[in-house]
DNA sequence: CGGCCATGGTTGACATATCAACCACCTTAA
DNA sequence: TTAAGGTGGTTGATATGTCAACCATGGCCG
């Protein structure tokens, strides 16, 4: 039962899989944007940067499971929209602070994604699935043997 | 209990469905490309063409339930990697067509995506997590009345 | 025929993602 | 104290995704 290619079946479950994905954050994201002018990602960025006031970047970057490269870029862009700031403590550390214009969209844009979270993903789900989701992600999240 | 922001557990709920996503895809992706050289769109571009041998643009954008923008340019660039061929049937109609190139990288890389998608997810996930995977995806793909 | 107009596709601009190379600084240990 | 290594960050190149504007053509209707 280890074919050299996916069974229909199989696949039909891998498709499953990506589409659930892309269709659920494709109009979470979308729903902020029009509501905001917040993307999906600066969204993530300050909403996470928000729970501590101001954070290395380091930690930040663990916190949305970012690759530090990934995390500059954004930022980079993000500084230039005046969203955040970059404040560099000693040779090695940058602090990144929240600035007013930042939070302010942030708080615009809390009550639509909580309420484009619920409407597109939580209230269409039963406990049973999402304890499912919960528990496959963290199984999936772990890396093999 | 419509609080105007996502509560902690609510916020986990929403985490880990996107964490489940990025960590899924990212190393299935990164199989293929190890081992192949074609990036997972690619993959995938590659993999619906080859049940038909060609396709109208329109067709496989809807198999992948990707818009013709994207399309387009997914194209363009494979095409300029000689993995397909644009072939103009009448003043409107394209016909997309897989070339020898992208036939062998194609093969090459089916295995490794087999074995991939078995290993970051389909061997890790018990059947009846599965079936809510699948019936969940049905579920969140549909619009909203 | 002649003029809409919907459709299939392209394009440009821009945001985002990924990878590898680089850099500057700190730490540690000789 | 100095050189090797590790760490936090940046950068450039390239691939990908998204949006809106555009364009040519084929179909349809008067």
């Amino acid at each position: 039962m280890t074919a050299k290619q996916l069974s229909p079946q199989e696949f039909r479950i891998w498709h499953a899989f990506r589409l659930m994905h892309e269709d659920v954050l494709g109009r979470v994201g979308r729903d902020i944007t029009q509501a905001t002018g917040l993307s999906g990602p600066e969204f993530g960025v300050l909403f996470r940067l928000a729970g501590k006031g101001e954070m290395r970047q380091q930690a930040l970057a663990g916190m949305l499971n970012w690759d530090k490269s990934r995390l500059s870029h954004q930022l980079t862009r993000m500084q230039e929209r005046s969203l955040i700031e970059r404040r560099r403590i000693d040779g090695k550390t940058v602090l990144i602070v929240l600035t007013k214009v930042g939070r302010e969209k942030l708080d615009a844009a809390r009550p639509i994604h909580a309420d484009s979270v619920r409407r597109n993903l939580l209230s269409r789900l039963t406990q049973q699935q999402i304890d499912t989701i919960v528990r496959v992600s963290n199984l999936l999240g772990e890396v093999e043997e």
